[in-house]
Formats: structure tokens, C-alpha cells, sequence
DNA sequence: AGTAAATGCGACGAATTAGTCGTATTTTTG
DNA sequence: CAAAAATACGACTAATTCGTCGCATTTACT
């Protein structure tokens, strides 16, 4: 059991004038650079510091280690795809199964967009991902998912829908990644996204036969 | 866009005494101990060579370079879980939807054992993966869903039935590796099991009533 | 202006790693 | 048994990496 992974990926101190503020955001903006260009082997402090215009000196100042920054990358990009797909799982005037299409459909879009900082990304993940604030963050990102379950197999237990959640969502997250990993065209986006829409319908339509 | 990777993954040559053959089971059982000891990210050369009892010199007389190791791993993985599904799915004494469900249980289960290696293994993937023999084993594997899904969709043209087949085997491999990246009781394999069986099964009888 | 706090710097230390090469040992072969 | 081929060895090199520390510069505040 390999349990690797120091704590301490949150900010190391807040930065308290404007320079210091942009210094982050530039330090952020150029880990995406090089995590694009260079892929997650690559990603090193130096590299980000150097293409940011900054000493790795200043980099540490804000951040305390290698897995900070990424970690706070992967976090921007829940945030923005948690936000995007609340929205339209909570829109009350179109019909459960047809905001979930439209979730599959913009979910994959997304992914698509951005697949190689997504990918690196992913490739990264081994370093940021047991730490308790990656953890947290995940669990945050369910709740949008357990709220619409919850709304649509209204007569099912607890236990129960925690499991159909679990599949749905690693279908979509995990899918979603795998299908990203190669550059598609347009076409097929949309019948990728369809297929994968069609099957999570069907199964959550089986479940309410019954 | 990361191209890194460089070819010569294959053994870099044949054993010609016993001892040599040994020596490469050794290190192939030793790199399989390391993975699941030390985890991906400490999995070195040094430390595969020391824990067979074995010179780094040694090792490299017949693997050309750590990738070569970790692809070797990944083969053999993939061949065994292919032998083992493959019988599953062609057995016709069972009618399709059925064997398609002792598919789900029997691959899922076969994930949760030795859990570690296989995510060490998937955390490594960037190593091997850009490599062609890599594609190739991949591809290779593909082979058993496809005959199966033109047995059970057999009005589907070529193409649609491309995508159906890679929303399956993409939903098995990632769903079962995300599943198996915690420890999990019996209980919870039969149940996940269970439940994505059923919406595989869902998903294939949808498309085919009409 | 003058002081203290905040910020920025980058050379440097300590550690790790992949892979090689010349030599020693063992096995095969004639 | 002797020469040749195969195998084993492990010290070593060259490169890369993370993260720190003492000092310089800039900003905030009175």
C-alpha cells in the first residue's frame, strides 16, 4: 500500500498586495502553458516559474509545492464544469431525461475542449489526488448529481441510489476522459455524446419501470 | 502537444539459457512487488533490479529501458483478463444478455483483485501507452466485443455499431478501474456489479426494440 | 522621508534517476 | 579441456528534480 502524499496543497500564505495577486494568477496561467506544451512528465516548477517571468523563489512563496499548484488547476476546472452542469440539471422547465442529455452533450463538449491540459492534468493526478482538499473538492462536485438522482428515483433507498449515482457520474467523468485523450471532429462529438446520453437514459428509465 | 515517447518496448533480446529466461520471470515477479509496495511514482530500475536480487546490468540485458518493464506488466494483465472474458462471451449454451452479465461480475471482480498493481499500473500509463505495440495489444483486445456486438445488433451498420462498442468497453475498463481504486467489500463488488450490468444490458435492449 | 513589512530573486544543496560500460563469471560447444 | 559465447555484475556518469535560504527590492504606513 503505497501511501505516499504530504498534506499542505492549499495556499501558503494569502498574497496581500495587487503585485503579489497578479504574481499568482501569471505563476497559474503559465503551469497551464507548460502542462499543454510539455504534458504532466514535464511539469516542473522551474519550467512554470521560468515561463511565468518568475523565480521559483516567488512560486514558493505562494505555493508550497509542485502539487499545489496543480491541485488548484484541477480545482478551477471542477468549479467552472460543476457550475455549467448545475445549471442545467436544476433548470425546472424542460424534463429530467432531457436535461440530462443536455448535461451528456455539454459535459463532453467540455472535455473535448482543452484535452491536452485536461489530460496532463489527469496524468498529474497521482500527486494531488489523496490529499484531503481533492477529496473534499470531489465530494462537493456529487452533490448536484445526488440532488437530480434523488429527484428522479424518488421510491429508492439511500444505499441504493448512491450506487446508480456512483455509475453515472464515473460514466460520465471517466468516458468523458477517455474519449478526450484522442482529437475528435465535430460529428463525432455529437454521436459520441448521443450514445452515451442514450445509455444513461435507458438505464435510469429501466430502474423506474419497476 | 506532448509527443514524447520513445519507440523499443520490446524485449531487447531473446534468453537463450535457462537461467537468463529465470532471470526475466524474476524481475517481472519483482517489478510487480515494487508497484505494489512502493506505488508508481518510486517504481525505478534500481530499486526492481535490487528487490530480484539482481544487478541493474542484468536488467537492462533484456529490458531496454523502465518502460519496457511496466508494458510488459500491462500485457500480460490484459492477456490473462481477454483469455478469461473471452470465454464468458462466447459461450452459446447462455443466451447473449446473460453472458454479457457474468461478464460485468467476473471482470470487476478480477479488478478488485490486486487492486494496487493494476492502479500503480494505470498511474504508469503514461509511459507506455503513446508506445504502438501498445495500441496494437489494445486494439487486439477489442477484438471479442466487437464479434459480440455485431452477434447482438445486427441490423447496425459499421459505424453505429463502433460507437456502441466503444461506449461498452470503455464504460467496463474505466468504471472498473475507478471501482477498484478503493477497497471494497463483497458486497459492494456484487452490488456495482449488478447495477452496471444493468444498465449495459438497458442500454444494448433499448437499441435493439426498434 | 523613514521604517517595517511584504515581496521578489536565483544560486545552490541534497537527492534521485535512467542507463552504460568494462570486467568477471558461467555455460556451451567442439 | 579450451576457446567462444552468453550472462551477470555494479560502480559510475550525466541529467534532472524539488525546495530553501540569505539578500535585494518594492510597497505600505506614519
Amino acid at each position: 500500500m503505497p501511501k505516499r502524499q504530504a498534506p499542505e496543497i492549499s495556499l501558503r500564505k494569502q498574497p496581500k498586495q495587487a503585485r503579489s495577486a497578479d504574481l499568482v494568477t501569471v505563476i497559474l496561467d503559465a503551469a497551464v502553458q507548460v502542462l499543454e506544451a510539455e504534458g504532466a512528465q514535464r511539469f516542473t516548477t522551474a519550467r512554470v516559474a521560468d515561463r511565468a517571468g518568475v523565480s521559483v523563489g516567488s512560486l514558493y512563496q505562494y505555493f508550497p509545492n509542485k502539487a499545489a499548484i496543480l491541485f488548484r488547476l484541477q480545482l478551477e476546472e471542477w468549479q467552472q464544469t460543476t457550475d455549467m452542469l448545475r445549471a442545467i440539471l436544476k433548470d425546472p422547465s424542460i424534463p429530467p431525461m432531457s436535461r440530462l442529455r443536455n448535461l451528456v452533450h455539454a459535459f463532453i463538449r467540455s472535455e473535448c475542449e482543452e484535452a491536452a491540459v485536461r489530460g496532463a492534468l489527469s496524468d498529474a493526478a497521482p500527486l494531488y489526488r489523496d490529499a484531503p482538499e481533492t477529496q473534499a473538492a470531489r465530494a462537493r462536485g456529487q452533490e448536484i448529481y445526488r440532488v437530480f438522482i434523488a429527484e428522479i428515483l424518488p421510491g429508492f433507498g439511500e444505499e441504493r441510489r448512491e450506487t446508480v449515482q456512483e455509475i453515472v457520474t464515473a460514466s460520465l467523468s471517466e468516458l468523458g476522459r477517455r474519449f478526450s485523450e484522442q482529437s475528435r471532429t465535430d460529428r463525432e462529438i455529437r454521436d459520441y455524446s448521443d450514445a452515451l446520453a442514450d445509455m444513461l437514459v435507458a438505464y435510469l428509465e429501466s430502474l423506474n419501470s419497476f
